[in-house]
DNA sequence: TCTTTTATTGTCACATTTGACAGTTAAAGA
DNA sequence: TCTTTAACTGTCAAATGTGACAATAAAAGA
């Protein structure tokens, strides 16, 4: 009985409109009154629904990490078997995960991270899933690898990955693309040597 | 005749307060207020000496970035004219220029690039140096390498390198910095092909 | 001492952001 | 129609940040 409750409806439009203005303004610049401006709502009702600035910004984060783990995780099980490496830089590399709102919010999260050591936390592991599983991929294909020189080299495709991201508004254009993927490469090729 | 000026001295105090405060709070955390407090003078006075907040960043990024390729272009001098490579790595990756307060304000600003367009011009061109001395500088080793190796090996090692400080507070700890190394010397080895 | 210049303090007005809450309206079932 | 539940609106108070400016104090030279 009862009026029947939109919350679950509203929430999911005023995350989508806080993550809007990540993009745009960052954690800090996303003021509820932008947020609910974005969403079309009343803030009043931002705070009705979701509530304070913290709650907000913890299911923001939530959300951003699951998604982008979902992601990840999806990527990496269509991956073949044996012979990763060469899928693994594509997938890495195309502009498919160039979408540059996502990448301005990430940097958000990376940047909200240094100054808050509970979300620090989060994407430390966040990052360390990253470099764990490109390590467990590239064993397919080098099994004889030591594990030193397959963390270096997933560290630093990582990294070269990241980069495009972190340093997205300086580095974003397409002129970085190709150096970027071809020193991936370059870095997988080095441990043909062993 | 007249009081005699303290407006350099002062200025001196308010940028390096201010600079303490983009490592803590970054660039739009850190108010006049802030500023004030932690330069130990009121509010009016870093307005009178310095100006308002726009003026105020101005004159940080400035100073920020002038110091950044004073010692960059120190370093590359000091490096020998032939054997660039080792010790271009030893330079970059050794601790010294882990300074965790410089991390935190570069960091800001390549954050704050992201929303300003000015700034982002300004940082990229920052930026692009790094890319451009590294390139020359590893055309000395391996002269015989084309100049797409080149490019791409030195946007790796440099992405490695920012990596650490983009991500400082994801990865800043000891664990990381001995991958990085490797990673970015396994760039360079593989110009030796050539 | 007087004047000039600048440092320094204090305060007012205005805007923004946030938390809290009262009050109203809409949608369901009894 | 009545009740219940929740959506929705509006507004007030407190805190904070900023720009502007008046007023005072200090340090120099004349």
């Amino acid at each position: 009985m009862g009026r029947p409750s939109k919350k679950a409806e509203r929430t999911e439009e005023i995350l989508q409109a806080f993550y809007r203005c990540v993009a745009r303004y960052g954690i800090e610049g996303s003021t509820l009154e932008r947020i609910a401006e974005e969403s079309g709502l009343k803030r009043s009702l931002v705070r009705h629904f979701v509530g304070n600035r913290d709650e907000l910004i913890s299911l923001l984060v939530e959300r951003v990490i699951d998604q982008s783990d979902n992601q990840w995780r999806a990527f990496i099980d269509s991956l073949p078997a044996a012979q990763v490496s060469a899928p693994l830089l594509e997938g890495l590399f195309c502009d498919q995960y160039s979408d540059a709102e996502y990448i301005l919010v990430i940097e958000s999260l990376i940047f909200a991270a240094g100054r808050d050591e509970t979300l620090r936390q989060r994407m430390q592991q966040w990052l360390q899933r990253f470099t764990d599983d490109v390590v467990m991929l590239l064993q397919r294909d080098y099994p004889s690898a030591d594990i030193d020189s397959l963390e270096a080299v997933s560290f630093g495709i990582i990294s070269i990955y990241f980069n495009l991201d972190s340093l997205a508004p300086l580095a974003m254009n397409q002129h970085y693309r190709q150096p970027a993927r071809t020193a991936a490469q370059r870095l997988i090729d080095s441990l043909e040597k062993t």
